[in-house]
DNA sequence: ATCCTACAATAGACAATGTCTAAAGCAAGT
DNA sequence: ACTTGCTTTAGACATTGTCTATTGTAGGAT
């Protein structure tokens, strides 16, 4: 995690406690939390921290590439910290729980051309939906 | 669409002026609009028509599994008239526009028991981005 | 070490989308 | 036609996110 904030110095980006503080909290946990949710942590380990700054540097994360930004749900977004492996997610439909998944095979060569009405095909996400075991048993 | 209406009225739904200008509206435009946009059309037919009521019978669609709801974008749900046909989406980064597309494969049998984290996994939403004709020409 | 300056943080207003409530309206069965 | 219970309505409220004007400060310059 030092990692993540030498790489950002080295991008010229100036540190301040506010921003090391949002950077651990998500370095430190490996879920994907919404904004407020990184906020109230933020709050735990710097209390004057204000809910512009939190949402500001994500939205920096996420354009630096260092966070992803993931919809599972129309809610909140959500931010993931793992951004250097590709992958999808798996969310459970009763409590929102997340996974990172991989699925095999290749979702892109999967959209034949005449399926594509001349867009420009960059990018694709699967969301895989279901019951997670807590809530099965539950 | 009468087609779409019986089956309603069918169920029991008590058929009113707003329900029918609602559905009437889902299928008019086989596009993928906003709970807004399709107030907007519906006040268009029936002036008096509320937001609240909008929305509640865009739930109740959904429920009845008429209309399917996507969301693609952190914005608005849009609702989908084309529920009764298994598809998934290919949207314009840029515009925001949707097409229905039809991948080959499945997904589902791409996601092998070890990284179901014993989830029972029931559905799969697949979501292509690009940049449609219109925006790549601008 | 101190000063400067541009970048960052702050509080709170504002915006967009969606939900809820209490009162009034009305579809459809009797 | 009457009645009943489902529907509609207006608008308040909730959640998530963005913007603005002001104040603060990191880090280079001196």
């Amino acid at each position: 995690m030092s990692d993540l904030l030498e790489r950002l110095r080295g991008r010229g980006w100036r540190m301040t406690a506010q921003r090391r503080v949002v950077a651990e909290v998500l370095d430190g946990e490996h879920v994907h939390l919404t904004a407020d949710e990184v906020h109230a942590r933020a709050v735990a380990k710097l209390p004057e921290i204000s809910r512009a700054t939190v949402y500001n540097t994500l939205g920096e994360l996420v354009t630096l590439g260092e966070v992803l930004e993931v919809s599972t749900d129309q809610r909140a977004k959500r931010y993931d910290p793992n951004a250097h492996q590709p992958h999808h997610h798996l969310v459970c439909a009763q409590c929102g729980a997340i996974r990172d998944v991989h699925p095999t095979g290749n979702p892109l060569a999967d959209l034949p051309d005449t399926e594509r009405f001349g867009f420009t095909v960059s990018d694709v996400e699967v969301t895989y939906r279901g019951v997670c075991p807590n809530c099965a048993a539950a």
